[in-house]
DNA sequence: GTGAATTTGAGAAAAGTTCACATAGTCAAT
DNA sequence: ATTGACTATGTGAACTTTTCTCAAATTCAC
């Protein structure tokens, strides 16, 4: 029967990108490669995985990779955002009601994200629908107009909806951070949203990667000090450094 | 130089799922089939195909189409829903506010869509996402708790999203329809959600494939005099067809 | 058991891919 | 105009993978 071999070869499409024929051949040696082809041509059909030569390419991964990739002109900083993320799953605690904020380090936080009985509200439809491999968190999406430059929903409506929610933690990124005028973001609802979370949340993490520091957008939603950590890679700059020490703002780096 | 021919192979790209090798040597009769190669190679860098025999995939349609495969067990009649969603589409109207439903038969309607000034309202959080293609239409996202198992948001705060919003169409796929427990679904809160829908919706269009048929869930959200249309490949059963002309549900065949 | 259907194997032909090196064009500074 | 660095492209042979077809083996239902 082929079922459970089949079985194996799913669990490693499910575990690296590529799964090359040579490795299953070896795998499995008392089938002939032509058998292997023909549970790779299977998987093709099923739409987990693609055929390429030399083996087979796990369409899990092509399609986690790619929601990094496609807002193409952005995606810089990879290393950095993933760093970011690493260092806020270390402040998640079982149980807790989390916010996660919409964008790419956000999306990275999620697909990291470890199994664990959470429950996560976010404004990202991209990041929700992320969540759902994490089989014991509890998604909650938040509703509204959808925004098409973050992928983020904001508006009257999705402020509505985060009124009844309790925020024990709330990880936000902002597209600007400076000593004068705080955390900032470009859009004015998007702003409102990000107040209100501000507002709701018991704890408020930053993220922020040194491509924001220094820069301020035209909105501002909330103050350096009214925030609980930092977690930034790189150096801060002097002011806002000396402004997150006065406010007992803790700085991590990652 | 390559910028333009890339230009035309980027353009192929986005425009179908997969170009061949020699179709892009025949297009470009003053280059050789190895430069085309080394055009895939780097779009393939670029994550915006994948090499595989004979030419390249296309990243764009691999992701969407994964869209409908990732519940695999579930994804038998594309062909039905796919001419499903087509007549679903011949039915909107300009600048109407139109909700759909979640689900892969909506999915494939979104995807379908042309371009088209709408408001589109939709309990999918895929569905959204799949719209942001589609530059002219306002995209509104229900917001609540997210269900894994049909990608799909619901719960009492999706109820009360819903009671603001206005909707011309409504776009409904029900898992089941018969024609004494009407139309009906397997799901508590989603039922909740289709009622109130199909209360809100000025008309209410049904999607129904006929793997649909003669089948009834636990919950039936809507009973079959109540819609506007049916639109259905292959033919209903005797039973439900009578109740259709009885109380003039218009019947359209896919 | 028997027959039908499915799964598998083997090997050669066909097709596609890679590689290394040669050539040609581009750009900027001299 | 010349040089040199650089990128883009072409060539063809060596190589690898894939496909194909048909026969053998296995499984399944009755």
């Amino acid at each position: 029967m082929h079922s459970e071999r089949r079985k194996i070869i799913k669990d490693m499409l499910h575990s690296k990108p590529f799964v090359s024929l040579n490795e299953l051949v070896e795998l499995f040696p008392d089938v002939s490669s032509m058998t292997i082809r023909r549970d790779i041509d299977y998987f093709e059909q099923q739409g987990e995985a693609i055929k390429v030569r030399g083996g087979a390419r796990s369409m899990k991964f092509i399609t986690t990779s790619m929601e990094e990739e496609f807002p193409s002109r952005m995606q810089k900083n990879i290393p950095a955002k993933e760093a970011l993320a690493k260092k806020a799953i270390e402040l998640l605690e079982t149980g807790r009601s989390i916010f996660l904020d919409s964008g790419t380090t956000m999306m990275k936080m999620a697909s990291l994200l470890p199994e664990d009985r959470l429950t996560i509200t976010t404004t990202g439809p991209n990041i929700a629908i992320e969540l759902l491999n994490k089989k014991q968190t509890l998604v909650n999406l938040v509703g509204g107009m959808l925004n098409r430059d973050n992928i983020s929903v904001s508006g009257t409506q999705a402020l509505r909806f985060l009124e009844d929610i309790n925020i024990d933690i709330a990880f936000i990124v902002p597209s600007g951070a400076d000593a004068q005028t705080g955390l900032t973001c470009g859009n004015y609802s998007e702003c409102e949203l990000k107040k209100m979370i501000v507002e709701k949340a018991r704890k408020i993490i930053v993220l922020l990667d040194t491509s924001k520091l220094d820069k301020s957008l035209p909105y501002t939603f909330c103050a350096l000090e009214n925030i609980s950590a930092i977690i930034t890679n790189g150096t801060l700059p002097r002011d806002i450094e000396e402004l997150a020490v006065k406010h007992d703002v803790q700085i991590i780096r990652a």
